[in-house]
DNA sequence: CAATACACTTGCCATTTGGTAAGAAGTGTT
DNA sequence: AACACTTCTTACCAAATGGCAAGTGTATTG
């Protein structure tokens, strides 16, 4: 496993143990790199391609009925990225994602991903596993978004993905959370009060 | 199809067009009546079945940190109704599902649906695309919670799913918007005042 | 039928959050 | 270096929501 798609086959090596499944998972992965601010998805376009983050960072967001940019989800190195919507149901996507840092990652398209569905059935376990994980920490959001303060849901983020405060403007991590980013200003003010080191 | 499972069948129709496979998909659900305010479901045990309501209403709840029932969902005839993490991930649910009122419907087991997902493809995208417009659903939901007013939010509940609005008690209702019940009662009332009929 | 619990409303006040605007500090570009 | 642009903070006040408690009516139950 010295090739260029170390990535791709690690990645799915905990749900697929032979090495010739892994081979033929990796073979449908394309290389792709997004700069800086550039978009591997555009609203109103339809997802053509599902990835696996190897480095860099993203967002996805979308805009509310007034305009306002809403960002709906991070995507850190490891993570696959796709708006399960417009991917699995070949529709015109709500949102855009968008690379914060530059990225590279691993592609596959939604003809290639079913067939490997197919062919594959550990492959289709492993696909499943990563739609269910993301469903549940949505619910987990929402859950945090009903009964949690903002002040609270800002310190779970700290803790839990500190990497996000670091790498991604205060704006966008306030509609992520819920609030505008003058609310969140306030908040991080009142933290480091409490929290002096 | 004039059996007892005609419903099972319908629901599965669009997706899987032979009737012996329709046939086969039937035969792996069972019918289960859950009587008025039990539960079909309970926060720590793991998830055995997978139903498809026939009749009847449901909400799913959660506990807070501070012990606050927080209602998750809604459940109405001809949806399904499982908890995805648990169900899937054959872990411990976090939340409980309860019957708002007598329900019947069908039921199947993980590994029943497993092997009906391996044998029949069609089954496997239906499947797949339960669980993506779930997702999807709720991804909406997240974003009108944090773009939407409460009084928003409660008129869009109303336009939707009005026979929530008949069937849930206020408190239920009002969590789900993310509210204490108190606001919910002062933005009905406030409703009522600009939409008087 | 009485007793009890539940569902909903309302008033009062505190807290949280939003909207707007101004300004400071940093970034990027030419 | 000058310029525009973005980011973040802060102050002011308004609006939305929460917490608590009382009160009313309805359902449930023994």
């Amino acid at each position: 496993m010295e090739d260029e798609k170390v990535f791709v086959k690690r990645f799915f090596q905990p749900g697929v143990a032979q090495p010739d499944k892994l081979e033929m998972i990796a073979s449908h992965f394309h290389e792709k790199l997004v700069p800086r601010h550039e978009h591997f998805l555009l609203e109103g376009k339809t997802s053509q391609e599902y990835m696996l983050l190897e480095s860099g960072f993203m967002r996805a967001y979308s805009l509310d009925t007034t305009g306002n940019e809403v960002t709906t989800a991070f995507y850190g190195a490891g993570q696959p990225v796709f708006d399960v919507a417009s991917f699995f149901l070949r529709t015109p996507s709500k949102e855009s994602i968008q690379a914060l840092t530059p990225c590279k990652g691993w592609v596959i398209s939604f003809d290639d991903l079913n067939g490997l569905f197919h062919s594959i059935p550990e492959f289709r376990e492993a696909g499943r596993g990563i739609l269910v994980k993301g469903y549940a920490s949505l619910k987990l959001r929402m859950q945090s978004m009903i009964t949690e303060t903002a002040e609270t849901r800002y310190a779970n983020l700290l803790q839990t993905n500190p990497e996000i405060l670091m790498q991604a403007p205060l704006k966008y991590i306030a509609s992520y959370l819920g609030i505008t980013d003058t609310s969140l200003s306030r908040i991080r003010r009142e933290f480091s009060k409490h929290h002096k080191n």
